[in-house]
DNA sequence: TTTCTTGATAAAGAATATCTTTAGTAAATG
DNA sequence: CATTTACTAAAGATATTCTTTATCAAGAAA
């Protein structure tokens, strides 16, 4: 029983018979045109025959290969239907546990190009999406903080302000510009250190002597730039979350980008070991650092231009 | 357009299924069973999903893997048949020229060991075979002497008789025991330093003094040996090219084998470079090589030994 | 039961196969 | 002609794939 071998020059080769030519042979498998024409000389060595006639301008299959050719179309064919069934059955939920603030301002807007590539993965994140939460760890951490896990970037604070907010200060104090506005803060900014808010921001670069822990505390960063958009008041921000905000106009930043703080810790992403091997997890890992250091760019970039 | 990849996964887990266990899928292969475990299970980890359960005594499908099941029968039969179609037209002939009483007393009677895995391969050796000699350098060479070339065996120069001289010889003189032997030379071993003969033997251990150059001389070793069969007299002669007479008992060495010349040169092995890629040729030339290689310790051990 | 055998699995390192890069050639195109 | 395009060659880097070795579990035999 003579068992089948070059597997990969076989449909190297097929894929060259079917493009038309090794260069576009080689985008369909994703290996350059180099790759696909040593996969097909393997072949041929290992034959001692020439398969393909790379005559100019197009390939032909020799008398050899022709005699093969439809059994080989047939078998990739095959081939495709069997990935095809495999990977349509291949359902697979990542339970995400993260920052609130971040998941719903960082990750929501950008998740739906990642579904869009990937509709077979399912999505519950602190709870809700497509699928139920699962009971024991989630699949994918990500925090805000000083513990494990692999950095995806650190933000950078800054105060926002609704557009109408914006000529309000050009009225005042030339230098205690924000002296009387109403400032608008987060929880966690009383709570904690680490999540700096008006109080340093002031400390930092001045413009205001007064109360600067005065006004409405909100407990999530959603409501509160929601009160930001509709000109409530002035919010201390991290960049990252209202970066398409800002693109859209909705929100501005009433002050030179580079009076601004820098978070004392990254989000930091944490995959559960068990779970890490599934190529789903690592996909999603992996976009998640490509976004990550996407925003990194762009941080950088925006505080630097303005 | 989705292009397939684990090929050699989905190889095995096809063979695992026809086959019903690892090991026996394993073998078909021609690799280890854990090979065969590591190339199913990276495709059930790209997938998410088991695809056979491990059952005792027996494999079976799981239900994802079953819906795949016909298409990758088809895919793997049609690839049998496209292997079976091109190596059917692979013929391949070999072109070997060789010292010609190596090539008839120790190529001839291995080759057909060789010739019966590789019935696909043809040999024109010396100008006889399956085909006709073709004009040009030869694919393969085997000379003996100094030149260039991988040296594949040292010769070990011994007498050899048939059975009823060696009576002969304990009738006779106990010290010159050769003395008024019927000896037998080869055309070589008087042409040519290289190729000792009896001169040279009795010379290095004695057993006769007078005409040591006397003789019948043959052109070709095999018909020289034909006479020591027929037991016309004695031969020094290559120790490789007798193996399978002495095993016989057909010929017989008369003297300890520890009384022997080393052969001048070794024979050596020479590939045309052109010929050399093809795999035809390399298999050839490593089945040489391990041929050679089993010689020479043959002829070690009996030299050693007796 | 205990022991032996067989087949499957895990981990690690070795051996290959495979790919990319870089450079170079020949035919087609402007 | 000069340029572009597709293919090829060679070398080194990268990955896969395999073997080895050891272990485990289950069934067969003592």
């Amino acid at each position: 029983m003579p068992h089948v071998s070059h597997l990969k020059s076989l449909q190297a080769v097929e894929m060259a018979i079917r493009t038309g030519s090794l260069k576009a042979a080689a985008d369909a498998l994703g290996i350059t045109p180099a790759a696909v024409g040593q996969r097909i000389r393997a072949l041929e060595d290992y034959l001692g025959t020439d398969l393909l006639l790379r005559g100019r301008s197009g390939l032909q299959p020799t008398p050899e290969l022709e005699r093969a050719m439809s059994d080989l179309r047939q078998a990739f064919s095959a081939l495709e239907r069997v990935t095809e069934t495999l990977d349509f059955q291949r359902i697979s939920e990542i339970q995400v546990v993260a920052d609130p603030d971040w998941a719903e301002l960082w990750l929501a807007p950008r998740l739906p190009a990642f579904r869009e590539e990937h509709p077979n993965i399912l999505f519950c994140i602190n709870g809700a999406g497509d699928v139920p939460l699962r009971l024991g760890a989630p699949d994918v951490r990500v925090d805000y903080g000083d513990g494990r896990g692999e950095p995806l970037f650190s933000d950078i604070l800054v105060p926002v302000t609704g557009l109408d907010n914006t000529r309000r200060i050009a009225d005042w104090d030339p230098v205690l510009q924000m002296e009387g506005m109403p400032l608008l803060h987060l929880d966690v900014q009383r709570e904690s250190p680490d999540h700096p808010g008006w109080v340093e921001w002031f400390k930092a670069f001045g413009h205001r002597e007064s109360g600067p822990d005065r006004g409405v505390h909100y407990k999530h960063a959603r409501i509160a730039l929601e009160a930001v958009r509709q000109n409530v008041g002035f919010l201390v921000c991290g960049l990252s979350l209202v970066l398409s905000d800002l693109d859209a106009g909705s929100i501005v930043t009433p002050f030179p980008l580079a009076q601004h703080l820098r978070a004392p810790h990254p989000y930091r992403l944490t995959l559960r070991a068990d779970a890490a091997r599934r190529p789903q997890v690592q996909r999603f890992a992996a976009w998640l650092k490509a976004e990550a250091d996407k925003t990194s760019q762009t941080l950088q970039s925006r505080v630097l231009s303005g």
